[in-house]
DNA sequence: GCCGTTTTCGGCCCGACTGTTTTCAGTCG
């Protein structure tokens, strides 16, 4: 039986869950499964191996009925429940629920009363208007469903942007709305606020003296492509790059319940309803409802929000029920990294590999970020990437950058190297060669169809080499492209922890690797945690930020990342330097 | 199906919108 991954398990709940509510299931069962899903995906351990050791029910929303289907589905290769359920319900009911305006209970009916069992046979019913005679059908939803066919939902995944792409509209948008005479408060809400690795769209939370003339002002923006809507409660619009944009405009005394409400996630926000309830309070985006007096009470600011409920303010990047409730409200939250502890960058490329910028020009621009250290590590000499750094190359340029490091004040250089980490575990200079090194980061770059176990010994070889100091981008995973390698996250960390390897959050916002997940349960296990930028030339020091708002979202602390060190502090914890 | 400061049963977050309805179910965020 091949093993099985977190993801491939996650996908199968999710599947049940839609087959369960296509059978009409109560909604609490089907939500139980869509729960489990997202915690089996976000699990930084393989919960397949938890499940055979009877420890899969430790994590919050599986209990003893799931972790059986997870040890069926190692076994068998399928989840019985789910092969019965696939016999009664075709795989084109399914692609009908994630049409806009049908769910479950039309789709079903659909079915049950006219057969209807793909979107290709959806669109004969409609056009035949064999939808007429249906209760709850009329000619409104036939002409949604043929638009919605029209622009082939259903049918493939909503467009995702990572964050960068998202902010660089978001933040301009902002700026532009607070100038405006209009304009009172204006949040940026919604994941993009949570620093997310992507998002579907912007929320944008404001107060304004003039609301439809804010609301007309979004709509005039050089940024915005079409307005579907603008009024009193706000806008709607779509930007030149396909994102959509919300703005909200809310009263001032509930500004801070709307940009809590709208800033989500929903998980966390279910869960602070959650335990608001058994205080006897309601928690809505128009404020916090007492049981008592039923007297809602209006929150000006956030903070307001969460002191009402008992808690310490949440950061936005804590907001996925992760814990972070039961902390605030325990007044035992992390006090997070900021960009501004980072003291030197680990990771960085120059001319010499595929770099755009000299050694001297990235050493000024890091120096000019503030830092006191920066390693250069240009790509080792395998692989097929272009400017490959060959042994000789590479000795030459240890001498260029130990020549500038004389010559330059203010910042210390580091000779380094991104070396590859070959199929075998092999790394592809050698050791007399890497010793020469202030700096290793050994990184996957090819054969990323491995499987798990040997993708695990591969990554487990260079973590046990003496001169690795970093693992570079733990998975690989580029987001919205594709997924990481399969590696068994769990036995790197503990292998990491013992011979005190680094592990990097690469901070390039199409890579955020570690993840948050995977970066929580390194520092949590005691790995030490360096996060680099990995820039290519000197404008890229800046995507810093992403790293860190992985970090902030993994509730890393400064203390758990080595580079917030001084340089002096940060070279004794070297692997190197502790013999 | 999960879960426990309502603890092994009985709940499970909240509100808006839509299209259809004659008081509301389903869908969505």
């Amino acid at each position: 039986m091949a093993w099985l991954t977190n993801t491939q398990i996650a996908a199968a709940f999710d599947e049940l869950g839609d087959l369960y509510e296509l059978d009409g299931a109560i909604i609490h069962r089907v939500v139980a499964y869509r729960n489990a899903a997202k915690a089996v995906r976000e699990a930084p351990v393989s919960v397949a191996s938890l499940a055979e050791a009877g420890r899969a029910t430790e994590l919050s929303g599986i209990g003893r009925t799931f972790e059986e289907k997870i040890v069926a589905l190692i076994r068998t290769g399928d989840i019985p429940a789910a092969r019965k359920l696939r016999d009664r319900f075709p795989p084109g009911l399914i692609a009908i629920t994630r049409l806009p305006g049908l769910g479950p209970k039309r789709a079903r009916q659909l079915y049950d009363d006219l057969g209807v069992d793909s979107l290709e046979a959806l669109r004969a019913a409609v056009e035949h208007q064999r939808l007429r005679p249906l209760r709850g059908f009329g000619p409104k939803a036939e002409a949604n469903i043929l638009a919605a066919l029209e622009t082939g939902a259903g049918e493939r995944a909503p467009t995702r942007f990572p964050l960068d792409r998202a902010l660089a509209v978001a933040e301009p948008l902002v700026h532009a709305l607070r100038d405006h005479p209009a304009a009172d408060r204006v949040e940026l809400a919604g994941s993009a606020r949570r620093m997310v690795d992507s998002v579907k769209d912007l929320d944008v939370i404001a107060t304004a003296n003039e609301p439809v003339a804010l609301a007309r002002a979004l709509g005039a923006l050089d940024l915005v492509e079409s307005t579907q809507s603008a009024g009193e409660a706000g806008a709607r619009v779509m930007t030149h790059g396909g994102l959509r944009v919300d703005l909200r405009i809310a009263a001032p005394d509930q500004f801070g319940n709307l940009l809590q409400h709208f800033t989500g996630s929903k998980q966390h926000n279910e869960a602070l309803r959650r335990a608001a309830v058994r205080a006897g309070l309601h928690v809505s985006e128009y404020g916090i409802l007492h049981d008592a007096t039923s007297h809602t009470d209006r929150c000006a600011t956030e903070e307001e929000v969460y002191d009402r409920l008992g808690m310490a303010y949440i950061e936005p990047e804590l907001r996925e029920n992760r814990g972070e409730l039961e902390a605030a409200a325990a007044g035992r939250l992390p006090r997070l990294i900021r960009e501004s502890d980072l003291r030197g960058d680990l990771h960085s490329h120059t001319v010499a590999s595929d770099g755009r910028n000299t050694i001297e020009q990235m050493a000024v621009a890091a120096r000019e970020r503030g830092y006191q250290y920066l390693a250069i590590t240009d790509h080792s000499a395998t692989m097929g990437f272009a400017n490959d750094v060959s042994p000789k190359q590479l000795e030459r340029q240890i001498e260029r950058v130990r020549e500038v490091n004389r010559t330059m004040e203010g910042i210390e250089l580091l000779a380094g190297t991104e070396v590859n980490v070959l199929p075998d575990g092999r790394l592809d200079y050698d050791d007399a060669l890497l010793a020469q090194l202030d700096w290793v980061i050994a990184s996957v770059h090819s054969s990323f169809r491995m499987s798990q176990g040997a993708m695990t010994e591969r990554i487990l070889s260079a973590i046990e080499h003496s001169q690795v100091d970093a693992i570079g981008h733990l998975t690989g995973r580029m987001i919205e492209r594709r997924p990481g390698y399969s590696v068994d996250v769990e036995r790197v960390i503990e292998a990491a922890v013992r011979t005190g390897t680094m592990l990097e959050i690469n901070a390039n916002p199409n890579r955020r690797d570690m993840s948050d997940p995977h970066a929580r349960a390194a520092a949590e296990a005691g790995a030490m945690i360096v996060i680099n930028s990995d820039a290519h030339g000197i404008e890229s020091f800046r995507v810093a930020r992403y790293g860190i708002a992985t970090a902030r979202r993994a509730w890393l602390t400064a203390d758990d990342v080595a580079n917030t060190r001084r340089w002096e502090d940060f070279a004794r914890l070297r692997k190197r330097a502790r013999g």
